[in-house]
RNA sequence: GUGGGCGUAGCUCAGCUGGUAGAGCUCCUGGUUGUGGUCCAGGCGGUCGGGGGUUCGAGUCCCCUCGCUCACCCCA
């Protein structure tokens, strides 16, 4: 017998409960961002790796270790794409939307790919919705993308939801602010954790994430970053939480707030739900000033986050409702097959969800079947043609098939 | 990459110290020679993840291996 084939590691099958459930998730997507006039925008799944090794940052785990990169037969190296904020502006570039009304603004839907030890809400392929506005500076685009993600969390019943908002500075204050606290980190060497110890040379921040006793008490009279930002920058951070706070919006100021990759500039965020196991974030994203230029554009200021797909659902966990059919035209004699599909294609034109019997049951198993699908009237095509209401059991002849359609339709 | 847990029917699982592979659910058929929801009977469905070893005999014990899963790291 031939091995069976499964699917690859970290990756995983959609059956039809679930996808209903991703189904409306997109649908939901689709009218939060459109009524706030994000266009949707498709990239391709994968792109030059350079792409992502200049715009996410060479020293990031995401370059260094979780991209799924290989050669095409003409020797260029391609990757699937990791994240999706590189290739938006990648696009904005290669598109000349500069030349657009300013800001841009388009949010995207889609499967992203890092290769990374599987667990629970983390797969080697998952699918991330998000949006990015391109073009302008002002701290109302940052608000509205924080906001909208709150909008989208909401609808989509996710719970337990907590928001962490953050300025990051721009590249030259969060350099030498590094500095700093690398310098502080080293006074206080002997108390770090070997992680940390090791990641000092390429990122002290990340020493704020450590759990770690020593660690903690050494970052306890730490320079903070937040108190280091540029006046432009902190008052521009100020701006944005106004508005946030003005909207309503429930977060918590979090300046050890680090993220992944390198391209974020001034404000930060990430949402993250109780709900979940160890991998607790279901998005993030901050303004990314530099990255445009960074690939090749001119100096344009960008937005935006991302979610994981999975994770929300995961977050939200509703039941799925079964899709049923409203009727189920059952045949009680085989000669009418052909009758049976016609009534049903001609049902389904007039918009009634309709199924048939397609697999040569008996009327019994016919009858069965069709209350496991939760039909509400049953169509029993023979030598006469029978309506069945399968709620209350009554049932009666018509006398055309025309009939039928008339009065189910 | 490292560590813990787990791999028996499509699904959920039972199988005590080794002795002829089971249950429930699902699916199909019949009880009702053209009629569902309850009930009853029957049927389909298994290289017990794979390989090797010990033994008269291995789902059960030993070794190796593969896979799944959770966690560390990091993140969606």
């Amino acid at each position: 017998m031939p091995e069976k084939v499964q699917a690859p590691r970290g990756t995983f099958d959609v059956l039809p409960d679930d996808g209903r459930a991703r189904l409306r998730l997109l649908e939901l997507s689709e009218a939060i961002f459109g009524r706030a006039n994000y266009g949707p925008i498709e990239t391709p799944v994968f792109e030059a790796t350079e792409l992502f090794e200049r715009g996410v940052g060479e020293t990031t785990d995401v370059v260094e270790k979780e991209m799924f990169t290989f050669d095409d037969q003409g020797g260029r190296s391609l990757t699937l794409r990791p994240e999706g904020t590189a290739s938006v502006c990648r696009a904005y570039v290669e598109h000349g939307m500069h030349k657009a009304a300013q800001p841009v603004k388009v949010w995207y839907w889609g499967p992203f790919f890092r290769y990374e030890a599987p667990q629970a809400g983390r797969y080697r392929q998952f699918t991330q919705v998000g949006v990015e506005a391109l073009g302008s500076d002002d701290p109302s685009l940052d608000a509205e993308s924080i906001l909208l993600l709150a909008e989208l969390l909401e609808l989509a019943g996710a719970r337990g939801i907590r928001f962490r908002v953050s300025s990051l500075g721009t590249a030259a204050t969060r350099r030498a602010y590094s500095d700093e606290l690398r310098e502080h980190l080293r006074a206080r060497e002997d108390q770090l954790s070997d992680d940390v110890l090791g990641r000092l040379d390429r990122n002290p921040l990340r020493a704020f994430d450590s759990d770690h006793p020593g660690t903690q008490a050494a970052l306890r009279d730490a320079p903070r970053l937040l108190d280091r930002l540029a006046r432009d920058d902190a008052e521009h951070f100020a701006e944005v939480r106004l508005l946030l706070d003005d909207a309503g919006l429930e977060y918590e100021l979090d300046g050890t707030l680090v993220r992944g990759l390198d391209y974020y500039t001034r404000t930060v965020f990430e949402v993250e739900s109780t709900e979940l196991g160890a991998q607790s974030a279901l998005g993030g994203g901050g303004r990314y000033d530099g990255l445009v230029e960074l690939l090749g554009g001119p100096a344009t200021p960008g937005v935006g986050w991302a979610a994981g797909v999975e994770r929300i659902l995961l977050a939200a966990k509703e039941p799925v409702e079964p899709a049923r059919p409203s009727v189920f035209v059952a045949l009680a004699d085989g000669a009418a097959a052909a009758a049976a599909f016609a009534l049903a294609r001609d049902l389904r034109s007039r918009g009634v969800a309709t199924e048939l019997e397609q697999a040569g049951r008996s009327l019994k198993g016919q009858m069965k079947h069709a209350d496991r699908l939760g039909a509400a009237h049953v169509v029993i095509v023979g030598e006469s043609i029978e309506i069945k209401d399968m709620a209350s059991g009554e049932q009666h002849a018509v006398a055309t098939m025309e009939d039928a359609v008339a009065e189910l339709a």
